[in-house]
DNA sequence: AACGTGGCATGCAACGTTGCAAGCGGAGCC
DNA sequence: GGCTCCGCTTGCAACGTTGCATGCCACGTT
């Protein structure tokens, strides 16, 4: 066990109250004192204890990120920008993973195991959006993705059908006309594939090409393995395809695999577009083309949210926060 | 803020120290009591005060994971094995990440701030041994890889040396004998690297193939960038070479990038072999032959030391924990 | 009838911290 | 000299929980 602020107190021969403001650096201590009380404090190598003041205070400078796996190169990615964003608030980042299981993101909502934490980062996956609008409130909730939360939870996301339809559109450019689309999800209630379908129809139709459902290819998870298996689908079925819009690089990177293998050649028979920029679309053979969200933003303005929620007004109207991309265009389109 | 014990109290008529019995589920508490503190607990919706317990109790329930960096897919897929892991423990985990940075490393060593963990699971990269042994005694700490902190800490990992001379045997096996090793780090006292090239130059002595300087290509640290660079190196220099063994596998992702797009064909004209075996690697073209650690004994383990410092003996010697592992052979070899 | 027993309930104290209000001594002012 | 005022320091209380010791009551035994 470390010293408390009493032992340093009695060391230094003066009240825990003190003790208590020298550590905080604040409030009114004679020069002398000071020094008196840090050379005890130095002594006896006493740190805060985070219990104490998380009961006193009510903040634990915790916060914590709930996704459906961490292991999943995006998700990966944006969790180490979150830890460094947090550090910059002074807050320490605790993982959480729901497996995009709805009973679970159904718990984390109602408040993170024994109100540790002072805020959510959530990235829903199955749970409905009346089921968003339903929470209990506990500490503030920031979403990540586009969710109909409507006024009621702050959320941070880019614009998926617009990114969506820009993909589209850079594969019409290069004169492809028999677009795929792989990520649909129709079993799921989150909106994101439902948005980014919408952007690759409207790209479709401004550009007069036919749609054709043949093309439209559903998954279950966003895996590579979903990739693999979606585009052995769409090459089994014998559907004419010469490109491929994928709805994250981790489909694109799957899909990618089974063209090669299939002896078709990228992007010369098949272009293949993804969503996210992961590291490993970028050092792919060929690269990959994709849809770059600016994580570091998305990081960023998710903190930015809490924290505005913890020192301002809790009840403000919640927030929307776009967040820009771009579309870098790489060897496989 | 949420309900207290005192208000359920209150509410049920009955004392504190009643309803404290009743939440802990344990202690005499007649059925009836018990049902209508119950109902008094599911009206409030209360849900007991993670900081009040740590304080009583001294765990917070909180275990640290410190790594160089997160969205690396190998520190990321152990993130993920090492939260689920820790949910059998009721543990939650939380998320530092040093940077491979010494001075954040010797920090967290120190206590993460205001000892806020039961527990540390540290991977250290540019700590020295020594650094590591001249540790004072804050939480229990498990160390991941192979580090000489004789007898202090606990530490859990592959053993290297055999793992690194099988995968140079069976490139040997196939038939090449211009071997590379890609990963060396003598800018570092980290022994991993150090371990992986004495397993290389056995591998190669005793199936009697000439050793070379020239093949054994130094990185700065672990990213497909340095293999990607690394490869151009030994490419440009001329050096004749038929196979790489890569001390990860985001070395060796790089280097094939590096190898492709120089024409050259793999496994034909370079076999290439890495190590960690990520899901980049599975899905490669041609997917990656690796050494394949059992990531989830390493999780399992690293907690189950971190649960036995805790319940059992804090001063028991330290522990070295040897994990199995695979040579996964692929596409690529 | 007195006594022991066991089942159940409770009061007190303490974990380490900080907000609040008050205490204390010396300097400056009338 | 007595007053206020200021700079610095302090004691008390409370945050919500749980370990410990004790209290109380009913029942069965002697």
């Amino acid at each position: 066990m470390s010293a408390s602020l009493r032992q340093v107190a009695e060391r230094a021969g003066v009240s825990v109250r003190t003790v208590s403001n020298v550590v905080s650096g604040f409030a009114l201590v004679a020069p002398e004192t000071r020094a008196r009380v840090q050379a005890a404090i130095d002594e006896l190598q006493y740190r805060p204890n985070a219990a104490a003041r998380h009961l006193r205070g009510g903040r634990s400078g915790l916060v914590a990120l709930a996704i459906p796996e961490i292991a999943s190169p995006y998700f990966g990615e944006l969790a180490g920008l979150l830890v460094e964003e947090a550090e910059k608030h002074s807050w320490m980042l605790l993982v959480q993973q729901t497996g995009g299981d709805a009973e679970h993101e159904r718990g984390l909502l109602g408040g993170v195991r024994g109100q540790v934490v002072d805020g959510l980062v959530l990235s829903p996956w199955s749970l409905s959006p009346a089921e968003l609008r339903r929470r209990p409130d506990a500490v503030p909730v920031v979403l990540l993705g586009e969710q109909d939360a409507d006024g009621l939870l702050d959320h941070v996301a880019v614009d998926s059908v617009a990114a969506a339809r820009d993909a589209t559109r850079h594969l019409i450019d290069r004169g492809r006309r028999r677009i795929a689309a792989l990520g649909l999800q129709p079993h799921l209630e989150n909106g994101t594939a439902a948005r980014r379908v919408a952007g690759y129809r409207r790209a479709l139709a401004e550009a007069g090409v036919a749609a054709d459902p043949a093309l439209e290819i559903a998954v279950q998870r966003l895996h590579r393995a979903d990739g693999a298996d979606g585009m052995r689908r769409l090459l089994d079925a014998g559907t004419p395809v010469d490109a491929v819009f994928c709805f994250s690089d981790q489909l694109a990177l799957g899909a990618m695999q089974t063209a090669l293998r299939a002896g078709l050649r990228i992007p010369a028979d098949l272009a293949v577009a993804g969503f996210d920029d992961v590291e490993d679309g970028r050092y792919a053979t060929p690269s990959l083309t994709t849809v770059s969200p600016d994580k570091t933003a998305i990081a960023r303005e998710a903190l930015a949210c809490l924290a505005d929620r913890l020192t301002g007004d809790r009840a403000a109207p919640a927030r929307r926060i776009v967040i820009p991309y771009a579309l870098t265009v790489r060897d496989s389109t």
